[in-house]
DNA sequence: CGAAACGTTGACCGTTTTCAATTACAGTGG
DNA sequence: CCACTGTAATTGAAAACGGTCAACGTTTCG
């Protein structure tokens, strides 16, 4: 899920302009409107960013979580352009954009690792985009469980409840135990607490 | 969707060293798997970029437009990583990699020109993950129309037809045609040959 | 003028969502 | 050590919804 080498671009900027701010759930970062200063990572917890429309009406962008940077845009913009909220008691970085755009100014390698790094944040956002193309969800766990998993027999350790994962990816976790219950039933997964097996089987 | 100021970068590259290459609608530029060469910017009509998968489906992963630049990742990949077709009718420009990586060393504003570029696809991919977790055909074309609209009352143009849109977001057409007339029968949008209107309504 | 697309609607079927209830388990304070 | 509480994990049943197949009107364009 990681991606690997994304925000590696936050160690430009002296460790020590840094700050760090703790959210409590409900709380809002920045807003709409508000002037752009700073770009962010997640260090732990969940921050949505919404935005809203003239009629009142508002939508989820994204959900940014554990070790996620959000607000990159904010480094060529006035403003932010949506509001950012905390969903759940959550630290971020906060790297302030006047010393993150010095650092890459005077240094071409830097300005071009962070073209690199969003370059891969962008393969890394498309493989999911495909992820999500599957409907059904025993072949999406499938094929989750096959990114995840690793060795031979394949296992995966899951670090998180699958109700979470559910959330994330807008299935009910009524639909993704059934999926598991029938996948397991069928012999295609075995479960041991929060340790999965792929068992191998006669398709793709 | 359009990235505005995006591809100044192209500029900085020697214009001897440019290409233009003419693409016949269904012609590909590049496929999957092929070596890459170079970075590409649509000059004129419409470049999909697609990947398929293993079980015969495909997800267009974007469509670039007049003036937009892709597969800016080849810089730092040995090869592509999806198809790209064009959709029409279209011309490119073709930049060679190398030459492109040479002049983006010696100018960090060209970098960062560049990474905006793609901190704004960034953005648009994750609002497009996000609106993937809408199954609800009605909730997803309100949340696509809010974040395509403007204006008050929030109205939206359609650029091509809904045919297509589904094809890229995984729906059926008829779903769409269907969650449409729904939303036009109870009241939500109002709809006048591509373009449509949002009606407030007393909920997110 | 036809052939392609696009747009639209109906019926049927399989899957997911919803609503609801139950079990399992970890942490907390008495 | 044990009720007590909250989250995670399960499962059932009925309702809602999208996929698929099919038919048909409409627009577009060579």
């Amino acid at each position: 899920m990681g991606i690997q080498g994304a925000g590696a671009w936050v160690g430009l900027v002296d460790s020590e302009r840094l700050r760090r701010r703790r959210l409590e759930p409900g709380e809002a970062l920045f807003r709409q409107g508000a002037s752009a200063v700073a770009v962010y990572r997640v260090d732990c917890g969940r921050v949505r960013l919404v935005r809203h429309l003239e009629d009142g009406s508002s939508v989820a962008l994204h959900v940014a979580r554990n070790g996620e940077t959000f607000a990159e845009a904010a480094l060529w913009a006035e403003a932010y352009h949506c509001d950012s909220v905390a969903e759940a008691l959550s630290e971020v970085t906060v790297i302030p954009k006047a010393d993150l755009l010095d650092a890459l100014e005077d240094n071409p390698q830097a300005a071009l690792a962070l073209a690199r790094g969003l370059a891969a944040h962008v393969r890394d956002l498309r493989a999911r985009l495909e992820l999500r193309n599957i409907r059904s969800a025993p072949k999406w766990i499938l094929a989750w469980l096959r990114l995840q998993a690793s060795g031979d027999p394949p296992t995966a350790r899951l670090d998180r409840p699958w109700t979470e994962i559910a959330a994330e990816i807008g299935l009910t976790h009524e639909a993704i135990y059934r999926a598991l219950s029938t996948l397991e039933r069928t012999g295609r997964i075995a479960r041991r607490s929060g340790v999965i097996t792929l068992c191998r089987h006669r398709d793709a």
